[in-house]
Parts: C-alpha cells; sequence; structure tokens
DNA sequence: CTGTGATTCAATCATTTGATGGATAGATAC
DNA sequence: GTATCTATCCATCAAATGATTGAATCACAG
C-alpha cells in the first residue's frame, strides 16, 4: 500500500506533487497559521477545491509537508554520512557543514519549516513528531558522539542540537541576516560557512583534545 | 510627548499595560497569524473593543510589543555589559551566557517574538525595524569584537548573530527539546548554559589566542 | 462510441476574524 | 446638576477562510 505521499514523491510532474512542493515553499515562508490554502491554490494555479480533492485539508497537508521535508532532510544526512564516514573529526565537520549548508540554500523551505515549528505554537492542539528526535540521535552518532543511536547523553544532544539550528538559523534567517551584513547572496553564504566553523569546529576538537590529553593520563 | 508605549510602560496596572503584557505573551507563542484579537481580549478579560480602543488594531498592538520587548532586551543588555565590563574575554561570555539566559528564561516571550520575526514572513508588507541590526553591532562592542559600533566587520555581526541566535533557540524551543533530552526545567536550563558555553567560549578564545599570537609575531 | 472512474472547477456555505458604532457607566470639571 | 471626557461592553458588519457540493471535463477500457 503507497500512501498519498509515496504517491506524490513518486511522479513530480502530478498535480498531488506540484500541491505539496507549492505547499512546503508557502507553509515554510509563513508558517501553519500564516498560510491559506488559497494562497497555495493559487501558486499552483488550481481550485481550492482541487487542493481538497487530493490532500484532504490544510492541516492534512500540513502534515504531509513536514513528514515531507523530514524525509528530504534525512536522506540528504544520510548522503553526508557516507562522504565523511572515516574521516577525524574536524574533517567531519568540516565537510557536513559545507555540504548541509549547500543543500539548505537550495532547499531553504527546509530550515523554515522545522524552525517555525520549533518556535510556533499551532492553535489546535497535538502536533508532536519522534521524527526529530529520532534522528538529532542519528547525526550525533554520525559525528562520532555516540556509538548507538539508542542513549546518546543529554549532553550530546544538546550539542547537536546547536549545530543543526545554527544552520537552520542562517538558511532561514537570510533575509533578515543578509541585509545585516550588507553581502549579496554568495558572500552571505561564505559567510555563513566561515561562522559555523569558525563557532563549532573549535569547541569539538578542543574538548576532544581536552578527552585524549585526560585519557592518556589515564592509561 | 508620550507615546502610548511609553504611557503603558508606566503604570503596569493600567489596561493598556495589561493588554501588552498578554499581547507579548500570546503573539510570542503564536506568531502574529495565530494570534487573534479575541484570544488576547479573552486573556485579559475585557472585550475585543476595549482593545481596539486602546491600541488601535491588531497590526499596531503587534508593533508596539515589538517595540517593547526590544526595549526590554535592550535594557538588559546594557546591563550586563556593566558587569562584564573589563574582565578578559572568556568570562565575559560565561557571565553574561549566564545572566542573559536566565532572564530569557524568565521572559521566554521576548526570545519567541523576537525568532518568529527571524523565520516567518507577514503576509502584509513592509516590516523590517532597525532595531535589531543596530543592538547587534552594540552587542560586538560590548563583548571586545569591535572598537565602536559604526563599522562592525560582516564577519563580527555574523559570529555575534550566532551566539544570541543560539541562546533564544534553546530558550524558545524549550518545549520541543526539553522532552527530546528527558530533563525538568531546573535540569535544562543547566544543560542549556553548560551547552552554550561548550559551544561559544572554545570558539571566541581560542582564536583570540591565535590573534594574539600573530600580534607578537608581527610586533 | 459508450460507459465509467478520475480529475477539475464554479458556486456556495458556515465559521472565524478584524473592526466599528452606539449605548452605558463612571469620573471630573464647571 | 449638567456637561464632558474616558473607558467599557454589546451587537453587528464585512471580509477572509476552510470546506463541500454538484456539475462539467477528461482519459481510456470495452
Amino acid at each position: 500500500m503507497t500512501t498519498p505521499l509515496e504517491k506524490a514523491r513518486k511522479d513530480p510532474e502530478s498535480m498531488k506533487a506540484r500541491i505539496l512542493d507549492v505547499a512546503r515553499r508557502i507553509f515554510g515562508q509563513y508558517g501553519f497559521h500564516g498560510t491559506t490554502t488559497r494562497m497555495i491554490a493559487r501558486e499552483v494555479g488550481i481550485d481550492i477545491s482541487t487542493l481538497h480533492y487530493h490532500w484532504g485539508g490544510k492541516k492534512d497537508l500540513y502534515e504531509s509537508v513536514v513528514v515531507d521535508i523530514n524525509k528530504d532532510l534525512r536522506q540528504k544526512l544520510v548522503e553526508v554520512e557516507k562522504v565523511i564516514h572515516a574521516l577525524p573529526l574536524n574533517e567531519r565537520l568540516d565537510i557536513s557543514i559545507d555540504l548541509t549548508t549547500d543543500y539548505l540554500f537550495e532547499h531553504p523551505e527546509i530550515s523554515n519549516l522545522i524552525l517555525l515549528r520549533y518556535f510556533g505554537k499551532t492553535r489546535s492542539e497535538g502536533n508532536f513528531d519522534s521524527i526529530i528526535p529520532e534522528f538529532t540521535a542519528d547525526i550525533a552518532r554520525s559525528m562520532g558522539l555516540a556509538r548507538d543511536k539508542k542513549n546518546v547523553p543529554p549532553e550530546t544532544m544538546m550539542k547537536v542540537l546547536a549545530v543543526m539550528n545554527s544552520i537552520h538559523n542562517f538558511i532561514s534567517g537570510e533575509n533578515f541576516f543578509r541585509p545585516m551584513v550588507k553581502a549579496e547572496r554568495e558572500r552571505y553564504i561564505a559567510l555563513v560557512k566561515a561562522t559555523l566553523k569558525f563557532i563549532h569546529i573549535p569547541a569539538f576538537t578542543q574538548n576532544e583534545a581536552k578527552y585524549n590529553r585526560l585519557s592518556c593520563r589515564l592509561s
């Protein structure tokens, strides 16, 4: 049995897929309440009822969008992990910052949507996915900060969150931050990467060194 | 001439002030579009028309809220600056992270609102305050990363943004992140502080050391 | 061609939501 | 006491918005 979402992803030309694509972008920009079904329909160039025909209701569409972007992000992270697999920590960070940043700058709706979900409430109750927690633990393991994705200590989770969030922030806040630093697009992207590396690499490598010294002394 | 906002701040018991207070909280939780004037009025225990009588319209009220929280935050930062004034950089960071974090955990609407403004669009056009950019530069100077608030280089602005945002993230995302690390409130706050210091202090101090070595060599 | 199911749209509905007008009560000035 | 100004609420409006219905159109198997 294929879910509507899987069907949409299979054929990117289908109406289902076109709607989902536009919905990603608009929900990402305006958030759940800031988006109207009419905005999405207009952008796709169809009637609202067609949208309802394919996706049920606004809420349903939104949920599908969330699942969709999480799938994309997770897949990208798996891809990144393959590249950085056996490198030392500082290079792992360096490369994964580059790759992840580039990818998210090409798909800013992903960062937008994730952050809006973190920081904004929905009037209607009960939305909480276990997806994010789960793959935050994944990243921890992939960064070599935890053995397996079960039993990642809170301190490590927090560090991973800090890294991921700082990336999303600069992507999603581009409209705000870029004018502040008076840079055009390419320059801004370069600044983001440099800043992320400046902030994160010392933290993890310095403390790694500390741990190494410590374990030497102990052995 | 006193603006309505100044009047409201003067007398915290006034209806104006009570509305503003509730509006801060609700706009912070649900964002501009997610908040209805009725939600605010109900929470205050008044009729919507009373709200309109005092603050004009939803948009006006929202703008006032934004100005209000920026005033509060700025004042706090000035306060923090006095404390850390002449200390070495690593202590400056350590203390200002403690103070700022504590303050924002007591007033999470501030972080909520700032982040929602960064990351979410409003359907209606033209909202851009120059307040934020301005005092990002202020922080840079206060952290000793720039001589004066004019002419702060983009790289420095980005670093300051990274620090401020990472704080706001953990405050505003508490509802999401705290369950992820399975911590109760106090523990979470401690984790946040530890993580922030873990991430940021090495970055700035390590590079300061680098600069120092460099300037030694040059002299 | 014809019937059948899938897809799309125009029209419409019910509710929500931002906003206003006018009545009422209270305080203060004269 | 009367006038005036402030503050509040009730009733209501007009627009926006999520959703549905039923008719029209299209694709295509038989």
